[in-house]
DNA sequence: CGGCGAGTTGAAGAGCTTCAAGCCTGGTGG
DNA sequence: CCACCAGGCTTGAAGCTCTTCAACTCGCCG
């Protein structure tokens, strides 16, 4: 069913009750899939409904009007977008599906109701909200004051560990189908040097790569190697909100 | 008074009622002030209260294990912060004034309360917030993929239009009492070329900079150079639904 | 089998950093 | 009232990271 991306996502930000899971299951929206490589939306264009991935790699990117194109950030399974909609904003960045993408449209009205319906959904969006804008305050971290090396790693660790939220992916390992061209985009780097650096990370044995899948050698070092300090998942609060572990 | 840089700000996004003004004008909370460089907000702080900056600059950042500090944003008079506190999130990353900075500050509840109460209040946060993103999604796209001199200018010309919106400066200058090493901290460069770059953009008359205010002697020409759309800003969309200028 | 997108590698060069030193300005204290 | 100090600004020279340009390889699909 397409719900249930959203709802494996959101069950791990806020302990649902029946009644929140019969209202995502029975949302009112329409499946959209989109080729690998094609638009879903476009910069400047109106914004009238939300997406949620239900399978699929996507990212957000802005084009600057000499053709740079920089990558803002990787959607996956189970990510809501844009939330931007409820003030009917345009769209001010682009997206666009890396692999095929199925998607789960819901009218913005359908959606604030499920919001103002339930306490429990709301506080789970408020949270994917608080992780969105932490991934972006990272990001801007990781580019701003990181050697390539560091960046590509933090992404790396980033991305498996996302993965992994989604409900994908190994305890080390990961496919992975962004292109080196999208990497060296998302990090401020030339597709030759994502490349140089991705080979000098795998014969220091850092990372292994295999038919598209990333495999971590030895994660803790480079966890260590590339300062990566998971906290601003805000993982630990959710814990100790939930009561569980997330 | 205190909430004045609120009001201003707000109805900046909104029309107001009389109710929502008295509201706004008899919310509970108490003034703080910071002198500068001091912090406001640590990281991994707890966050309890949401902050309204009444005067003052401040700089949101984030520092490595090792020192290098990034910085991710400015925060101006009238800007909110941190809606994160909504979920009871630790901060990820640090607040620290940069002038003398006065602040308001307003239990969650309290500032629940307003929104609840009035769509107009609550619609104007999410332009803010939508706003908010945005400048993080440029600041991405900005240290990204601009050269030294595209980001200087970009980020100068950002500041001064925000510095209209907050109410202050004129129509081609502004006071701006960041350092260089703040703003090379901004922008993923070192002080030294954060330097060298403002000399040479004097030398080339595209601005002029005395006694802390900067003015920009050709903006056309200026923001030309830099790629700068100010269409992140989301005016138009504002203008449009409010059916006034901005 | 041929072509295309993605990945790989080398060599040369630009942009930015690093290290080092001097300057300017506003504030403090004798 | 002036000397001095500190923080921020300015400039030079050398060097490193990353880019640019160019060419070649690999794997996949029609």
């Amino acid at each position: 069913m397409p719900q249930d991306a959203m709802l494996r996502r959101i069950s791990f930000y806020a302990d649902l009750s029946d009644d929140d899971i019969a209202r995502i299951a029975e949302m009112d929206g329409r499946a959209r899939t989109f080729e690998r490589n094609t638009e879903i939306i476009d910069a400047g264009q109106k914004l009238d409904c939300v997406f949620i991935v239900t399978e699929g790699w996507a990212i957000r990117y802005k084009t600057l009007e000499d053709g740079r194109r920089q990558v803002l950030n990787v959607l996956l399974p189970g990510d809501i977008f844009d939330l931007q909609v409820m003030v009917a904003a345009e769209a001010d960045h682009s997206v666009l599906a890396v692999t095929d993408v199925g998607t789960w449209v819901v009218r913005p009205e359908t959606f604030e109701g499920l919001l103002t319906q339930s306490s429990s959904l709301s506080c789970a969006m408020w949270w994917m909200q608080v992780q969105e804008e932490a991934f972006l305050r990272e990001q801007i971290m990781r580019n701003g004051k990181q050697t390539a090396r560091e960046r590509i790693g933090h992404f790396l660790l980033e991305l498996h560990r996302r993965i992994r939220i989604a409900g994908f992916g190994k305890d080390e390992s990961f496919r992975m189908p962004l292109t080196q061209s999208i990497i060296a985009d998302a990090l401020g780097l030339t597709p030759i040097h994502t490349n140089r650096i991705l080979r000098q990370m795998q014969r220091e044995r850092l990372i292994e790569r295999d038919k598209g899948w990333v495999t971590f050698v030895d994660a803790e070092r480079l966890a260590d190697i590339c300062q990566f300090d998971p906290s601003y998942f805000h993982l630990d609060a959710m814990r100790s909100r939930l009561g569980r572990r997330v």
